[in-house]
DNA sequence: GTATCGATTAGC
DNA sequence: CTAATCGATACA
């Protein structure tokens, strides 16, 4: 929780693909180690999410509906299996190949939703367990908030169950938010999953 | 074995 | 609003 909250603000950087590409955290959302419905990890140890079990400062890719990736980071030590879900970034740096991978060209679009921030930073499965430390992604020291920036928070977006807890964080009005960004009013009164 | 459903997105 | 599309999961 807290750590997902010290992502905001945080600058990430891929060299996957072969072209460097960077990003302002502005929207995760955390998914805890023990008794959250909502994580994959909450059935146990799988070849899926195994990486969420293993130690912190990886990445955890998955692949869902058949066509999209989803990029956590793994924050808790081995054995628990939490993890915080990167759903938006500012593009700053590398929007050239952004616009090429991702098909298009406005700004906004290039990093909102889960599945364009895997597609932009051209992260997949391979990309499963890579070592922020070492690997193709980083997160750069520093950054945060920005003055008079708020940060907010909701309840998750796209989930059935644990609806309940408001472990989506994102920084109030900001352009580069994926859904809701005014407050978790505007959250709660949005869209209701099925 | 078959059926169902996603931590989503783009397009109508 | 829905199609797309396939791995994981549930269940017989």
């Amino acid at each position: 929780m807290a750590v997902a909250r010290d992502l905001l603000g945080r600058v990430l950087v891929s060299d996957a693909g072969g072209e460097r590409v960077a990003g302002r955290i502005v929207e995760v959302e955390a998914y805890r180690s023990s008794g959250d419905p909502a994580s994959h990890a909450f059935r146990g140890r799988t070849p899926r999410n195994a990486v969420m079990f293993g130690p912190p400062g990886h990445a955890y890719v998955y692949f869902t509906y058949g066509m999209h990736h989803c990029v956590n980071l793994v924050c808790e030590p081995e054995g628990r299996a939490a993890a915080v879900l990167i759903r938006a970034l500012e593009p700053l740096e590398g929007l050239d190949a952004l616009r090429r991978r991702r098909s298009r060209d406005d700004m906004r679009s290039l990093l909102r939703g889960p599945g364009c921030v895997a597609q932009g930073l051209a992260l997949s499965r391979e990309h499963d367990g890579a070592d922020l430390a070492r690997g193709p992604l980083r997160v750069l020291p520093g950054g945060g908030r920005r003055r008079g920036e708020r940060v907010r928070r909701g309840p998750r977006i796209g989930i059935r169950h644990g609806l309940e807890w408001a472990w989506r964080f994102w920084f109030a009005d900001d352009e580069y938010v994926s859904g809701p960004r005014r407050s978790s009013q505007a959250e709660r009164a949005g869209r209701v999953p099925r």
